[in-house]
Formats: C-alpha cells, sequence, structure tokens
DNA sequence: CCAACCATGTAAGCTGTTACATGATTGA
DNA sequence: TCAATCATGTAACAGCTTACATGGTTGG
C-alpha cells in the first residue's frame, strides 16, 4: 500500500504529468508543508510506484531529454480507492490533515458526487470526534484541568469547530455547482 | 537532541513520575492521537532519555517493584529550553500540533511571563503564515485554482485563523492570572 | 482457575532525513 | 566562464510500527 507521499506524487502527476524535479518544486514552492522536498524522498517513492505498476517513466516528444512520470490505470484506481474512502474518527484524530490531502485530489476524479459524500462523512467524523473532546474535558477521572491544559483542549475544540464549518460551507458549494450540471 | 516523543515523556514525568506502563496508558487513553502508545516507541525513547541523562529510575518507597521515572534537573532544563524556544514560521507551516504540546508543556515552569512571550510569537507566527496563505491564494502563477484547491486553501487559512483567536484568547486569559498574582 | 490486565522488552522492516555525489544546461 | 539552477541519484542513520515474546498480579 502506497505511503500518503506517494499518493500525492500519484494525484500530482494525474493532474499533469511532471518530471521528478518538477515534483520536488512543488514541495518546495507551495505553503503545504506536510512533505519534504528532499530527493532522498522524492527520487526512492517514484521508483517504488514504477516498481509497483502504479507510475510509468515516459520521454515526452519534443526535448528528448525529459522523463516525464504518467499514472497508470491502475495508479488511477488505486488514487481513486485512497481518496474516496470514508472518514474515520481515528483519521480525524490522528491525522486530519491527510484527510484534506484526500479531499483535494477528489479533483482529478471526475465525480461530483464523490467529494459531497466524503465531506459528508467528514462531517460525521468531526462531529464524534468532538463530542469526545468535550467528554473528555468535563471528565478526565475527577481532575480538574490547569490552564494550560483547558486552554489546550480549548485550541483542539475551536481548531475541529472551524473543520466543521469549513466542511458545511464547502459541501454547500458543490451542492450548487452539481445543482448548475443537472 | 530529543524527538518530540522524548520531550512528551518528560514533560508528564515532571507532572508527576510515572512507569513505562503508566505513560503508555496517557497516550491511549487520551484523545490527543499524536504519539502512538506501542512498547516499541515508549520503551526505546524512555531508555535513550536514561542513557542521556534527561530521566531515572527509581523505585518507590512502598510496593517495592514498581519502578518510576523521574527527571534529572538536565531533563528539566532540557524541558524548558525546547518548550520556550520561540515559535518560528516554519515550525507553525510544518508542525502546528508540536507548538501546541510546547505550549501545554509551559505548565512544566513556574514562570507565567514566558507562556505569554511563547503566545506572542506564535501570534507572529500565524499572522506571518497567514499572509503567505493568502499571497499564494491570490497569485499561484496566474493560474486560477480549481474549487477543490480553492476550498482547500479556504480550509487552511480558516485553521489558522481560529488559531489567531485562541491564542488571543489565551494572552488575555494568562495576563488576568498574572494581575492577580501582584 | 482463567481471563484480563499490569509491565517490559526485542526484532524486522519501512520511511524519511541529512548529507554526499554527479553531471548538464543556462544566463549574466 | 562561472554561478545558479536543472536533474537525479545513493548511503548512513534515526525513528517509528507491527509483531512477537515473556512473565507477574488480580478479580470474578
Amino acid at each position: 500500500m502506497p505511503t500518503p507521499l506517494q499518493y500525492a506524487l500519484i494525484g500530482m502527476v494525474i493532474a499533469e504529468p511532471r518530471s521528478g524535479y518538477a515534483l520536488r518544486k512543488v514541495f518546495e514552492t507551495s505553503p503545504i508543508g506536510r512533505f519534504s522536498s528532499s530527493p532522498g524522498s522524492i527520487y526512492p517513492a517514484l521508483q517504488k510506484l514504477v516498481g509497483s505498476k502504479l507510475l510509468q517513466k515516459k520521454s515526452s516528444d519534443r526535448s528528448r531529454g525529459k522523463q516525464l512520470y504518467h499514472a497508470t490505470n491502475a495508479g488511477r484506481d488505486a488514487l481513486e480507492a485512497w481518496v474516496t474512502g470514508s472518514v474515520s474518527l481515528e483519521e480525524v484524530a490522528k491525522d486530519i490533515d491527510l484527510v484534506l490531502l484526500r479531499f483535494a485530489f477528489h479533483e482529478a476524479l471526475d465525480d461530483g458526487q464523490s467529494t459531497i459524500d466524503f465531506l459528508q462523512s467528514f462531517v460525521t467524523a468531526v462531529r464524534n470526534h468532538l463530542a469526545n473532546l468535550k467528554l473528555f474535558m468535563t471528565q478526565p477521572d475527577g481532575q480538574s484541568l490547569s490552564l494550560h491544559g483547558q486552554l489546550a483542549m480549548e485550541n483542539g475544540i475551536a481548531g475541529y469547530e472551524a473543520q466543521l464549518s469549513w466542511a458545511e460551507r464547502a459541501i454547500t458549494r458543490f451542492s450548487k455547482q452539481g445543482q448548475s450540471n443537472d
């Protein structure tokens, strides 16, 4: 199973076939911050993807030296399976940035409904996680939290509430877009 | 230099000396999610901390078998240096959860002013990062973002804005607490 | 008595980091 | 021509995950 970095690489070459160097530049210049642009991470990851037949290296027509990576059908399928999987409570609690990455790569799919389904499962998971956080805050074995602890919990809660409003706004935006396609 | 996990362990045994097992239980039951509670991560980390003299293993008075970890003075100093370091733009962009962890362990310090200083450097870093994000969103080489890309950016911006309001609220709370001590 | 939990560890494997290394091309 | 950038890789190392392994204690 590919790593998040590998999925990100597949998604990027689906959007536009690129060289390893070009992929590194994207990580370097975008403010995403999740992935390192170091050659020691990118090139081995690309080699593994070629080895597992999810990517292919092709020379582009002109400028003969240029080797660009393209996604195979298997690569597209793997990405689709990954991005459309429903959002679990654990994923929200442990790695919410990954959920956002999956959301972003719904763009590589042509289906509009899958984005809405995804966002709805996200909303459910965030709501459940928020309930857990609030429960934890009110009864941590009767121990009352210090000011630091209380504020750290409030930070988490405020963050997830922001995620919730964002997701609800996003669902509205995608629903509107869907309607205009009817 | 200790890893984030190692700093977390130091902070936890400063709050209260604990066994390795007890430390694992905290990770298992708290909704933090950043650290795994697997023995394969905790025990080696504790061994390294003892090796670098930041922690010590002591048997508690009664119940002779019980081995509890305590922080050494060097451990306390290392945690303090880590926790009080000012927040950089890179840290905010790459690992904001780590900033929150550092915030939380200000509790282990007795100084109230250091928390406020920390939060102020956090506010500055988040403001700068927000400016970068907004700049990136308006001019990504003239390319207009897709709906997915635009929403992903909005998600990031909304998240950091939530961090900003939280930090400002937190500064107010700590300032009030400081005044009541005068 | 037996399941559940307390309690601690090791080993293999995978990923990613840092650092090193190489060579081509391009613009001032 | 010389610095910067393009472009691709490898090697050593650190850290974590999963899985395995062991044995003690406690409560029903």
